[in-house]
DNA sequence: CAGTGGTCTAGACCACACG
DNA sequence: GTGTGGTCTAGACCACTGC
């Protein structure tokens, strides 16, 4: 096993520790065999990742999500991802489009073959592609963080797998628009596509709000996700 | 004195610890009269803030910038600015207005007055209300990391007192276009008013490439910021 | 191989929360 | 007041850098 933070960020996202569940630091100390300061250090971490909650003298929760969060999420995901993809369009070089394409076209792969599971990683290949060659690390950094708290969300609410053939399009059009160094259409493409992967994943939480049982552990007042992050 | 992390956070800001020099922990322990842990933990905390950059095995030092890294710091804060600004317009209540107000009156009185030092305390404050109504926690941590690192610049390359008159002006036409409702103007100007304070801090930075001599310290190489950071 | 950065242990200690 | 969260000390120890 790897370090507690990785161990730790591993068992949120793939759902060994549910949504709201609470994060006691001699309870995960003794659950990795270390003391409490590493603990302490890794909460701290994921804390600034935002994949955790640190309520002052009250402990840690893995965070809690409710609409408004996501809505908030994609904001920002939307904001910086088409400003990224505009200075990406204006800066990219020959190399920058082979890898861009390169990851197009293994996502398409994995969509012909039905790969469906590791789509999402592919999917964010592609993106990340993009970011890469916008050259902005700092932007880069903070769009990284919020595709880990997506990826705890789509672990949990599926991809929507009826509409990877309209995202691979979408995909192939952003790679025109950059191809041809045209940053306003792709910032607009961009923009529109990431609008519906918002869309999509509010749909999908909407028709199904209840959550898994886990996730009201320590939390017994409820069982909805929505109502208990603030 | 409060806590070493905020005291360190001041001395970068203030300049007491110039850009580039190095951050020795147990030098910094002795210092403040602490052990090395909660140096550890400070140094950890800034580097997430960005005020510090942190080298594997090689130690910490106060962030060195350059212009493409302006840059890239406002191509952040013009993107996130301009989507708050557009959610502020739909979302404001009149309270939000009121407070929008008072932190204009305010920085307007301050210039009036002359009192330059404090005006870019007011400005912060006036962008500040604004992210306050866009209601959007997440993207508000982030800008608010952003006017910490854009502090540190401001208080060496000065803000361009000659312009203060021209930002007023920028600022009552945001406030009224967010008055209206009219998210889409609100957008365009704000991205037009951070775009102008880009390209002023650009220009006065370039007008004065030279560091006073400590932000050479631990730094033999060269005189030059623009150099170090990668 | 010396120097330094970086992390961990083990335990003391304080502050706040909750019953 | 008791429990728990949260921080600090002091020191051991390992890893990497740069002579």
């Amino acid at each position: 096993m790897l370090d507690i933070e990785q161990s730790l960020r591993n068992d949120i996202i793939a759902g060994a520790l549910p949504l709201g569940s609470r994060l006691r630091i001699d309870e995960l100390a003794g659950r990795y065999g270390v003391s409490h300061m590493p603990v302490r250090e890794a909460l701290r971490v994921l804390h600034g990742e935002g994949l955790v909650v640190i309520e002052p003298n009250r402990g840690a929760r893995v965070r809690t999500v409710h609409p408004g969060f996501i809505e908030d999420l994609f904001d920002v995901r939307t904001a910086l991802e088409t400003m990224l993809v505009r200075r990406a369009a204006e800066r990219r070089t020959a190399d920058h489009l082979k890898r861009l394409r390169e990851a197009q076209a293994h996502l398409e792969a994995l969509v012909a073959e039905g790969e469906f599971e590791s789509v999402a990683d592919a999917n964010r290949s592609f993106h990340t592609a993009i970011n890469d060659a916008a050259g902005n690390p700092g932007a880069l950094m903070i769009v990284d963080r919020h595709w880990l708290l997506l990826s705890v969300l789509l672990r949990r609410y599926g991809h929507g797998e009826e509409r990877f053939q309209r995202v691979i399009d979408d995909h192939q059009h952003i790679i025109r628009a950059i191809e041809r160094r045209d940053s306003a259409s792709a910032a607009t493409l961009m923009g529109a596509h990431i609008e519906k992967g918002k869309s999509n994943l509010l749909l999908r939480v909407s028709q199904d709000p209840q959550i898994a049982d886990g996730a009201t552990h320590d939390r017994p007042g409820g069982r909805r996700l929505w109502l208990a992050a603030r």
